[in-house]
DNA sequence: CTGAAAGCGCTTACAG
DNA sequence: CTGAAAGCGCTTACAG
């Protein structure tokens, strides 16, 4: 049994301040210039102010068909790189009065289901979907009109970042400095982002004539406890002079397989990072490595996600993140042979 | 202008069954038993499933008067620990079918307001919030029963940890091993939870009759990089041997600080953290910690608020959780004087 | 400038 | 077992 007080409407409101609903309604949804007078409208404001008057929202999205909740889903919350995400979108929705579903795809492995469950079910207008696994965007397809992929599958999504020419900086950086013994340690996760990133690398070295042996590459998860065995595998061979990681996490998961295998940073191994997470400068030496500009992301993909549930026929024009290579202590010239 | 399909409604879909469209409702809110024949049902179903049909949630909530959104506002999403609570919460959230509407307090400044805007627009039933500043607790009170405090201003409230014992295992940790000089390094942040710990843990000291001086108290936040002064200004102090820190995330610091002043953990310092995130089996040594089940922490906050929302009347029983000291390789007997 | 009325898509007595 | 109807609290033509 609830019971409770009775809630404020704007039928308790008009009675109030002795206009009618109509009226109230006009003047709190801020569309009462030029249809009510500045008298009645003070007033009207005054008594709503006074009982704590809010109109209620699920009323309004019923009449309007307007939503204004978004979805958000991310991989793993407790990663930093997805607070920061989630903090940029949110910021960005709320300007935009919206408020956002955060959705931790790891804990939820039924999270498309309910993605399309809370689309059609008109809770949520839409959703981001950060780095979707190889075989989301399909079941996704249904309401695609809904949702907007960062680092997906389509080379045609609306935001995304540009892999290539942030790996062709890490590439040439350590080729530069004499490396011809390059591994690369994967992340251990079917999204697509990490696909593309491993199979750019290996066309890079080969554009530049670089070799790669199979055996130089090797992946892990991040936890950090059990990233290390993947890194230390990489670190072992004494051929491999850098190694470059799909995620700083990954990449402090080497630090600890190099002190393992003796190797020491950046004399003996050079490492790479990616996303530039506050890790990377907590990191002794600090790491070099791959910044994305996260805040810059979430913002565009909250503005181009409402433009397009506004018109989805109206392509808006997509957004490519340029990566930086911030070059710190982790990366050097290789020991002499 | 948004066009797009109209929306399919239980109206459309009874048209398609040929049936009233009180008997869809029936059917789809799964009160049909013993009101709606097997054969209607299923053939009901049957259109509904292959029309994707969802029930429009803001009707539903609407004419029930039901929500099913809640809100969580932690103080920052970036920290594990609170991504972590998250985590948790959503999964008991979604468990009850509830969806969750997360806030980061120290993103959004007018976080109370929305939240109490949220509630009384029934936009959401209510809130959790993990670790109100001392003066966030009286602006909630006007939608108190819709809101539940984790480590909160009152005594009374649903949810809390058990400070006190926690405390006392970690001074008396530190005082079996020998420890007379014991610094405490304070999270600079104004939360109640954080002046309850150094209240208790000097009153702790006092009933062991050890000595503190003011010079053994410092501040730090969180951003590993600006926390290191206040971290220093105690490690420097050679009558400190223990330093017991509001959070791992400060231990880290402390780590540092005892790299540049010269100390070696845990022989020549030793450090205790609190809430037993990753990172603490990360450091080197692996932290002594106060650990935390942020876990329970977090489903009690859902079922009691739950609950709560149910029957503000009805007090619940409260939930205190126990803490626990784990031991590892940060704390040692102090160095010979 | 103001108010009466329709209707968004549901749930839930009520009648048959 | 099934359907017609009221009503949740808004917004928005429409009439005056």
């Amino acid at each position: 049994m609830k019971t409770g007080p009775s809630p404020i409407t704007s039928n308790s409101v008009a009675k109030a301040a002795g206009v009618s609903q109509s009226t109230v309604s006009l003047v709190m949804s801020g569309k009462s210039a030029g249809r009510v007078s500045d008298n009645t409208r003070d007033h009207v404001m005054a008594v709503a102010d006074k009982l704590g008057y809010r109109p209620n929202a699920t009323a309004r999205m019923l009449r309007t068909g307007v939503l204004n909740i978004l979805a958000l889903a991310v991989p793993n919350v407790k990663q930093p790189f997805f607070g920061e995400i989630f903090v940029a979108a949110e910021k960005a929705a709320r300007q935009a009065d919206h408020a956002v579903v955060l959705i931790d795809t790891q804990n939820d492995p039924k999270w498309v289901e309910r993605i399309i469950d809370m689309v059609r079910g008109r809770m949520i207008a839409g959703s981001i979907v950060y780095a979707s696994d190889s075989d989301d965007e399909p079941r996704l397809a249904e309401i695609a009109d809904q949702v907007l992929v960062i680092e997906g599958q389509n080379s045609g999504s609306l935001v995304d970042i540009n892999v290539e020419s942030g790996v062709d900086a890490v590439v040439e950086h350590l080729a530069g400095l004499g490396h011809t013994g390059i591994g690369y340690l994967s992340a251990d996760y079917p999204k697509v982002t990490f696909q593309r990133r491993f199979d750019y690398f290996r066309k890079k070295l080969r554009d530049l004539g670089l070799e790669f042996r199979n055996a130089w590459h090797s992946g892990a998860t991040f936890e950090i406890e059990a990233s290390t065995p993947g890194a230390e595998k990489l670190a072992r061979q004494r051929e491999i002079t850098a190694i470059v990681c799909d995620d700083d996490l990954l990449a402090a998961g080497v630090y600890r397989a190099a002190r393992k295998a003796g190797r020491a940073i950046p004399d003996n191994l050079s490492v790479v990072g990616f996303n530039d997470i506050e890790l990377a400068r907590v990191l002794s030496p600090e790491l070099t490595t791959l910044a994305i500009p996260t805040e810059r992301i979430a913002q565009e993909a909250v503005h181009k996600l409402l433009e397009k549930l506004e018109d989805p026929a109206r392509a808006s024009s997509s957004y490519e993140a340029e990566l930086t290579l911030k070059i710190r202590f982790s990366t050097a010239r290789p020991a002499k042979g």
